[in-house]
DNA sequence: CGTGATAGTACCCTACAGAAACCAGGTGCC
DNA sequence: GGCACCTGGTTTCTGTAGGGTACTATCACG
């Protein structure tokens, strides 16, 4: 089903609850566990592969790749390799990335705050 | 780094990126796209089923019962049913599902911010 | 010559998201 | 009476996302 007809701007200035806009990709890429957590992690500064996948507890390598390379071609972050031995890997955030890390931080601390660990 | 002890059932002061964390649920919860939609609707008032159907275009009966069933045991939102005929059925925030409404709320202008529609 | 580290991929399986059909049960319409 | 229509879901089926584990390539080190 392609919307590249001039249907492009049928969500006019962007709305989240229009099925077809462009930026109902972006949501269901950003609310989301991993990439949240991702996101989060990179904004300390670029990380290698095996440094996200301890950070972040819990996922395996496949989804850890799949996610990054999803929030890749969405222009979140970067990957850079350096063709050393033993390989190297390094994801960071681009200025897009930074700027999404903001209200996802804010989305981590209010998960952080309002969960009562009783 | 701090990791100091890993708490087996309590992550102490909540920490997102711990896996065992109650907080990773909530985080699993929020970061979701049907869950931040449907959050954000109700923020403008209590909304019968069919309401929050036609407003979140393309989410299926099944999968907004079930959000809105998660929601509510997460004590987020409240659901409130009327013996009328035609049966009648509110869903409404509670007010910690105000709160999580806010970071939400930054979350989904960030998107329709950033994403550019051409 | 075997072991270890890194950054993934391959394989397999389960669980859930999503689409479409169906249900209860009351009402208005003819 | 009989039938379509309203609501708020559930049932059924299927595709895909997610997840566990094993395995690869490359070179350094002992």
């Amino acid at each position: 089903m392609s919307a590249s007809t001039h249907l492009a701007d049928s969500c006019g200035p962007g709305d989240v609850y229009t099925a077809m806009c462009p930026c109902r990709d972006m949501l269901d890429l950003l609310a989301n566990k991993w990439s949240a957590l991702a996101i989060g992690a990179l904004e300390d500064g670029p990380q290698r592969f095996g440094e996200l996948r301890r950070q972040l507890q819990g996922i395996s390598p496949k989804v850890l790749s799949a996610s990054l390379k999803r929030l890749e071609d969405h222009d979140l972050v970067t990957r850079t390799v350096y063709a050393e031995v033993p390989p190297r890997v390094e994801y960071a955030l681009t200025d897009l990335g930074h700027s999404a890390a903001v209200p996802l931080a804010a989305l981590r601390d209010w998960v952080e705050d309002n969960v009562t660990t009783h």
